[in-house]
DNA sequence: AAATCACCCAACCGCACAGAG
DNA sequence: CCTCTGTGCGGTTGGGTGATT
């Protein structure tokens, strides 16, 4: 007898997220901390199941978490971590800790699986033609199973070098960060202001959503939604003006500064500024303090491009074959 | 301008697993 | 052990949107 349904409940709201739910459950978890998900919604009033509150926040409000547009590199490890590993999605989103399975699976299910379909009928070639066909050919469960204990050992390794003082990734110069750019280039950028700006893009959606509709009213269910209320008050003065027009204006850099103002005062977070490396507003829980933290360190460089490096260069590299009779 | 098509992706569904009691 | 609960995961769906006719 299998379990019976989360979201059986009469009442329980489905489909897409409102912007007004997605502040709710952004404020709340940014008070408490992700974790208990069952009382999110009684929390909150959110007419919502606790899996959709987590789905929600894990696939898409989550800081750190960046969107679209992938790059040659990330394409190539999906492919490579997909022949690999088959489709096992959240193992594949942990080699790439900005990218969310559900993210993976989709690019996968909508553009690479067809892309690779066109190469192995041999319409297409270049170098993911020849690499897929490397990557196609059958590895023992156990010898990937090693493979990865063994990757996952030297990812360890290149994140103690990294994070050593004496070693630390240069960090640019304030002035050569633009924030126009998208968020891929805040990569560069201290570990809050990546997480943050993630988090910013992030609500960016959902603001531009907010602006397209603003609510009549906001219901007041709790506590939590009054303070959230009066957040949304502090919302109501974003330009409307700037936030309008295309899906491209989502990542321009006036909206994103606009927004960083926005988002500051919606959750007292320091500013955008990349010479300060200040963890969020001391006004969160411990818990919420630890949580972001350790959500900003996912998006740092440090852990996202140095392990990245080295998994690239084992997962990319053309005579990994030689390497595989080194390590085994 | 309207209709149709194709694609994208957020969200849902259901199963599996782990841990607590 | 067994049950219950919370969470993780992969497959799938359906609404929205842009492109094409």
């Amino acid at each position: 007898m299998g379990r019976p349904p989360c979201c059986d409940k009469e009442g329980v709201k489905k489909g897409p997220w409102t912007p007004e739910e997605d502040i709710i459950l952004v404020s709340y978890i940014q008070e408490h901390g992700p974790g208990n998900w069952r009382a999110v919604p009684t929390s909150t009033g959110l007419s919502r199941c606790s899996k959709s509150c987590r789905l929600r926040w894990t696939n898409y409000l989550r800081p750190g978490i960046k969107r679209g547009n992938f790059t040659e590199q990330e394409e190539k490890m999906i492919i490579h971590l997909q022949a690999l590993l088959g489709n096992r999605w959240a193992a594949i989103a942990s080699y790439l800790p900005q990218r969310t399975d559900n993210d993976i699976k989709n690019y996968w299910n909508t553009y690479l699986k067809k892309r690779l379909k066109k190469l192995e009928s041999g319409t297409e070639g270049g170098s993911l033609g020849n690499m897929y066909n490397s990557a196609s050919k059958p590895i023992p469960r156990g010898q990937w199973e090693r493979r990865l204990q063994t990757d996952i050992h030297m990812a360890k390794k290149a994140l103690n070098e990294a994070l050593s003082p004496n070693k630390m990734v240069p960090l640019p110069e304030p002035n050569d960060t633009n924030l126009s750019n998208d968020i891929g280039s805040i990569k560069q950028a201290t570990p809050s202001s990546i997480s943050y700006a993630s988090s910013a893009d992030n609500i960016a959606r959902l603001l531009k959503g907010w602006m397209k509709n603003p609510p009549n009213k906001v219901s007041s269910k709790s506590n939590s939604i009054m303070s959230t209320q009066s957040s949304l008050n502090n919302l109501a003065g974003f330009d409307t003006a700037s936030s309008e027009g295309t899906p491209s204006n989502r990542a321009n850099g006036s909206t994103n500064v606009e927004l960083s103002e926005t988002f500051e005062s919606l959750f007292g977070y320091g500013s955008l500024d990349y010479s300060s490396n200040s963890e969020f507003s001391p006004s969160l829980s411990p818990e919420a303090s630890t949580f972001f933290q350790d959500e900003s360190r996912f998006g740092t460089t440090s852990i996202a491009e140095i392990p990245f490096s080295l998994l690239e260069k084992w997962l990319l590299d053309d005579t990994k074959s030689s390497l595989d009779s080194t390590l085994f």
